[in-house]
DNA sequence: AGTTAAAATGACAACGCTGTCAATAAGCTA
DNA sequence: TAGCTTATTGACAGCGTTGTCATTTTAACT
């Protein structure tokens, strides 16, 4: 019995020969070891949460399907646990969580994962956890965090405007507490900066990453246009940018032709909208499955361990119809 | 310990006085049953899973949080099971998923639930289930279903459009393998039957559920629109209907003035266009909601029984602006 | 072949609960 | 109040694994 679970564990100290017969043994019945029974006798849990507060459907499926596909080859199970950073009993919802499953570690997703205090909570109750963060990579945290590079997407995705002989580019911002706006919008700031054109606040609009605030963003940024003379809009998701598009069309602006619009996230608004939209392709299910690796990594002793982890994601860019030459 | 069990468990023959000491002492210690050892030592199983093979990611989403909710109430985890009906080896990704964690059962969503050969493999792994469906309730089946009856809802958004004086509705179905499409498409008849109206099944599109399928629906339907006279289009969710308002569009044809569009699910698409699509609201969370409990009472003993679950739930009209009278 | 060290295997308790059944306390009757 | 019945509580095994440590087997030497 101990050396099936030797076997199963991929602990050493198996002979070749007995290995061979065990694993016959398992295909044979499809033996699946009992997830309870392992999550109560060993020290190390084989449940891991995933924890969002993220309204984006599409967002959360994509992390969802990352994470578990990565569950499923390792025998882990998945609990998911959505809720709101402004809910009051989010801690005692976190403690009940870790009380009733051991767990071997969560993976925490934007905007949540910013979140100091959580960090902090958890770092108390010492549970594991990978942050998925937006922003540059720093040299520490390389093994606690996976980095979406969202500055070096918004700075090729403007660069790709600029190219296109756009200099007076409009920049619909998410919301501000969001780490992803502000990395955006210095992307952005930097690709404009690297091609001598001045930066100009009239340009930035503050939005929620709704389509709504993107219709209006296009509606503010284009009323009067005569004297900001806009020739581009960069949305900061896709969902922005079906909404300025939208605004767009509505106001009887031609996309492309007067006005290029770009997305980011390359979510399926992005194809779901007339032209589609050109925007920054964030490979979502490679990031959470990545991130799931590293907290097996970090669980799981110095054994087992996964070389190939990538640590830092830059999204992107795809060229759709939204986007093409000042005209 | 064992009366702790007791007072955990509700079980019956515990003294007032001894269920009100324990219940002090749960609370200031915060105690939580630890649901791997619960799973391993007790007949019954605190996991349910739920299985989806639907594209759509806010329905997934409503579905997971309606199921989530009555879950943390209970004390039960929930196990998600993503997965393709075409996959080839769903059958054994199914018992690894059974043998990994002892269930409780499963909630089946649609279409996946309309399948025979799913429910058969459960039953002959005597796998408790829950089913969630499109159609109207049959007498038996009460007990192991929740319908959404999308004939009814199809039925008053045509009777919607008649009242309005439409009388040439197009319809934009949805993948003809789903119950749901049928469903839709009957109601839809029965509406014009009772209104002394004649179908034509020229003004039926097959679609795809999709939104480029909605788009193609109506370019189709009112091509050449002097033949068909088409004044309104009901599309079969609202993904398509979204498609089909984005081609009238980009035809020329004013919504709602020249056409009449609704959509069904009320879903964030409904929201998302503009006008915004008067559509049929299905209550997800609400329906997923009641399913968990279903299951819960199937799981149970005759005691803890549930008696307030609707099996059955129609989704309601909601007018918006993308439907008006017939100029 | 005999000795010794190292590698491989096995025996057994324990994880935190629940089910079973025995023991005790409470309530009731005469 | 004794004697009974019933309600309540407690003792103990067992769920299917893993960790620890003892035992056996193998390999590597004289």
């Amino acid at each position: 019995m101990k050396t099936v679970s030797r076997v199963i564990n991929k602990e050493p100290s198996v002979r070749k020969k007995t290995y061979d017969i065990v694993m016959e043994a398992v295909n044979e019945l499809n033996y699946q070891p009992n997830l309870a029974a392992r999550n109560l006798a060993g020290t190390s849990s084989f449940t891991v949460g995933l924890v969002y507060d993220n309204p984006n459907a599409y967002y959360v499926i994509d992390m969802q399907n990352g994470v578990l596909s990565r569950c499923k080859d390792e025998g882990y199970e998945l609990v998911i646990h959505p809720c709101t950073y402004t809910d009051a009993n989010m801690e005692a919802d976190f403690i009940t969580m870790i009380k009733r499953s051991r767990l071997a570690g969560l993976v925490l997703t934007p905007p949540l994962s910013e979140q100091s205090s959580i960090t902090n909570l958890l770092d108390e109750l010492n549970i594991h956890y990978v942050r998925v963060l937006s922003g540059r990579p720093t040299d520490d945290d390389q093994d606690t965090c996976i980095y979406v590079n969202d500055y070096k997407a918004a700075y090729e995705i403007t660069t790709h405007l600029l190219a296109h002989g756009h200099e007076n580019i409009g920049f619909i911002c998410g919301d501000k507490e969001h780490k992803s706006t502000s990395e955006r919008l210095e992307g952005y700031k930097a690709a404009l900066a690297d091609h001598q054109v001045k930066f100009n606040c009239d340009f930035v609009y503050d939005g929620k990453y709704s389509f709504e605030s993107g219709v209006e963003g296009a509606k503010t940024l284009l009323a009067d246009n005569n004297k900001l003379a806009i020739t581009a809009i960069l949305g900061g998701n896709d969902e922005m940018a079906a909404g300025a598009l939208f605004a767009s069309r509505l106001m009887g602006i031609a996309i492309p032709e007067q006005l290029s619009i770009t997305g980011f996230e390359d979510s399926p608004f992005s194809r779901q909208t007339w032209p589609k939209l050109t925007t920054a392709h964030q490979a979502n299910d490679i990031i959470s499955q990545h991130a799931a690796r590293l907290l097996f990594t970090k669980t799981r002793g110095a054994r087992n361990q996964d070389k190939d982890i990538i640590t830092s994601f830059t999204p992107s860019i795809v060229v759709r119809e939204s986007s093409g030459p000042k005209q």
